[in-house]
This record gives C-alpha cells, structure tokens and sequence, in this order.
DNA sequence: CGGCAATTTGAACATTTTCAATACGGGTGG
DNA sequence: CCACCCGTATTGAAAATGTTCAAATTGCCG
C-alpha cells in the first residue's frame, strides 16, 4: 500500500491535513521495540496511532472462546491501528510489532477532538465504517479446527434466536473456508448429534448445548 | 452488529446525521430482488449504499489472476457497501444480494458534497481506513488451492523489489491458514524448483517466472 | 562462541477434497 | 393445485493434502 517503507510527515494522514512540515505534527512520536506489544486486546482504548515506519501485526482471540488467537492482518506505514476506541470503550486486537517501529499517536480525547464535532456525517461514516470493520471475523481456514467445529462456532457466533442467517450453501461454504461438501457432511453432522435442525434453506438450533459442546467451548 | 433486521431511518448513519425522519432521508431509496447484483467488482464505483433491510454478500475474484471468486463478508442493515468510491474508481467487490434488499444510496458526488470538504480531519481518517479496508486481502484457507500455491501467490502480492516483507514464520502461517509445519515445507519445495531463496528471516524471490508458475498464474 | 528458541524434517495419521452419482425442493407451467 | 424439471445440495468412496507429534537442526542473540 505504501511504496517507501518510511512516512514522511508529508504523507501522513494526520501530517497532512493539518499541513504540518516535517515532524511538527502535533501527534506524539513514539519508537516502539520489535516483539513490542503496542496494544492488548481488551484493554482500554484510549490512543490512536498512525505507523510511520515498521509492520504491525493484528490478532484477535476468537470472540467465542478466549483461547486461540490468530493472527489477521498486518499494517504497514501509513495505516492507523487503534481506531476502535473511536466506537468502542476497549481494543478489538492484540497489536504487535514485528519490526522496530516509529509510531506518531494521540489519546482518544484529542483525537475525538481533533475529528470535529461527532453528527458530522465524514465523522458519522466513519464510526459506522469502523465498527464494520472490527465486527468483520476474520476467515475461518483449515487451521482453526475441524471442518465442524468451525461451522459450530459460525453458527454459535452469528445466529440469533436460534436461527442462522439464511445463506446459500455454497457462500457459507466460502466463508468458512471450505467445500460445499464438506459443508454438507458437517451439518449433518451437527444434525446427527442434535445440535441443529436444517433444511435446505434454514438452519435453526435445536441445543444451544449440543451446538457449544461441538464447538469446542 | 444490528439487533433488529430492519433499519428505521432514525436508526441509519445518514438518517441520524440529517436529522431525518422517517422517509424523509435525501438518499434515494431502491429495493433489490434475491440474487441481483448491486454492483460489480471493477465497475466504475459511482454510487454508495447504506443497507436497510437484507444481507448482502461481498466477493471479490483473487487479486493476481482473475480468475476463482470468493465469498469474504457479508453485510447487514446500518452497513455501508460501495465505500471504496470514496478512495478509487472503481469497485472493489461485487456485492450481491442474497435475501430481498432495501437499499439507501447517493450518487459518488453527491455524498462527496456530503461528506464535507476533504481535507477535513474525518474525511481524512475515513478515506485512509476505507484504504486500509478494501487493501486487506482475506485470510487464506484450505479451499483456495494447495499450501505452495497459497504461499506463493501471497509472496506475488506481498513482495516489493523481490524481497517479502519480514514476518516470522508462525505468523505467516496463521495468515495464511496452515501451521507452521506446513508453511515450512512449502517454502522448501518452492525453494526447491528455484522460486525463492530463503534464509530463517528474509525470503527472497530468485525467480518471478517459477513463483507465477507454482501460483498457478 | 555457546545456548536456545524457532524452524525444519520425518513418518504416521486424520481430515478434507475430489469426482461422480443421486436425492431433494422449489418454482413453473399446465 | 399438482406434476415435472432444474439447479442446489447430499452422499459415497478413493486419493490427495494437511496436521500432528517428536526429534533433529540451524541461525541468531547475547
């Protein structure tokens, strides 16, 4: 995303727009050691930071059990990490480096300031586009468990009152980072043991119990 | 993300900006059939979306070859689709509906008009998050092809100047969704029909042909 | 220069994919 | 309103692929 690996203060978001010359931006400048923990997800999120130089890294404990974390994306100079405190009282990720890094940030106070007034619609967008962003799990792949226990847990994390979103067999497939046949023999699967009940198009949970136990909770 | 499956306007991003009331929204309001396509993935982006009734499914086709497409999120009501217009011409994904739609949308200039100057802090902030967005390419699973091809189209789109960005090797297996055993043999066998050269930190691309070629490019 | 943790390698095993055939269900037209 | 048809979903069996666990190696840091 970023051609050079270092930011210039004139390439930079906050640098930028408050037409700062090189380093004057009012964004505390921060060196941070590689294996760095920058931010743990869960605590407080009360700063925001724009990476100047080096690569972060993302991870985020699945939201159902507090076990396995995974990592999900990496951020590169340029990008901001900590924006959920814009929207949320905690952080959404574990935020490591994984390079030596330079990173300029700000409380979220002078940050909620410094966006203006919030009802305005630039800001209003991007508070919805945030909490899009962190609701967003990350794909499921073959390394997160068995083919049913990642249905399981889709099924525990995204339905409400006992019915799953109707999805086409084949999407839900692609989300969960498998085959539609394997897809298929999961559910039945799930069915056999009694924790669901699905036909074609619905899938409706018959035990909440039996659906945590084949997930893994 | 949304507790109800239908989104009043005094509950949307732009109802609440405008202050409007019921109906009174100045975004134009469409309705949308099961399995219509919103937009293309590459279509020039000239309208934004909010969705107020309905789920939508985002795919985008693998960004190296343009072939397979994969399903990578979906969207609900209060969701924002076509935001890349905001940062490019043109889409990112297709967006297709998989259950009947209500839409909200604007024309790109009109919500341009709408957001406010650019150069405004938010503006800034939200145009450089979408960026951040759209640029996250989905998390690899077992259904997108064998581990080497999986390994080596990330080393296609990740590298700059025929050298991989430095990540352990623990890390890049979770990001592409094997263990690290897997990872490992992987980067030995394109190692081995002389693809990349790689020491224990850095990965470097000896042949851009040979790495296209086990990409299945 | 030595120790250690990350990585690599090996072999057996489990799982998923594949390919092909079948069943099912919903929508359509009579 | 019902029967038929088509596309989606399911099932089966074999093969490919990835995972697991344990042991050996290696490169990096102090």
């Amino acid at each position: 995303m970023q051609l050079t690996n270092v930011l210039e203060c004139s390439e930079c978001v906050v640098g930028k727009v408050t037409g700062a010359v090189a380093g004057r931006c009012h964004f505390a400048t921060r060196q941070v050691a590689r294996d760095e923990i920058i931010f743990e997800q869960g605590q407080p999120a009360d700063a925001i930071w724009v990476i100047k130089d080096g690569t972060v890294l993302l991870s985020r404990a699945s939201s159902v059990d507090g076990t396995s974390v995974r990592a999900h994306a990496i951020r590169k100079p340029g990008d901001l990490i900590g924006l959920e405190g814009l929207i949320r009282p905690t952080y959404a990720d574990q935020a490591r480096a994984i390079t030596p890094l330079t990173l300029c940030g700000a409380r979220r106070e002078h940050i909620d300031r410094w966006l203006g007034p919030p009802g305005t619609p630039a800001r209003a967008v991007l508070e919805q586009t945030v909490r899009m962003m962190s609701g967003d799990p990350p794909r499921a792949a073959g390394s997160d468990g068995s083919a049913v226990r990642r249905l399981a847990r889709w099924l525990v994390a995204e339905s409400e009152q006992g019915r799953a979103p109707a999805i086409p067999r084949q999407v839900l497939a692609d989300l969960l980072g498998m085959v539609p046949e394997t897809l298929s023999r999961s559910l039945a699967e799930l069915a056999r043991s009694g924790a669901v009940n699905a036909t074609r198009r619905h899938i409706v949970i018959a035990s909440d119990a039996a659906l945590r136990v084949a997930a893994g909770l």
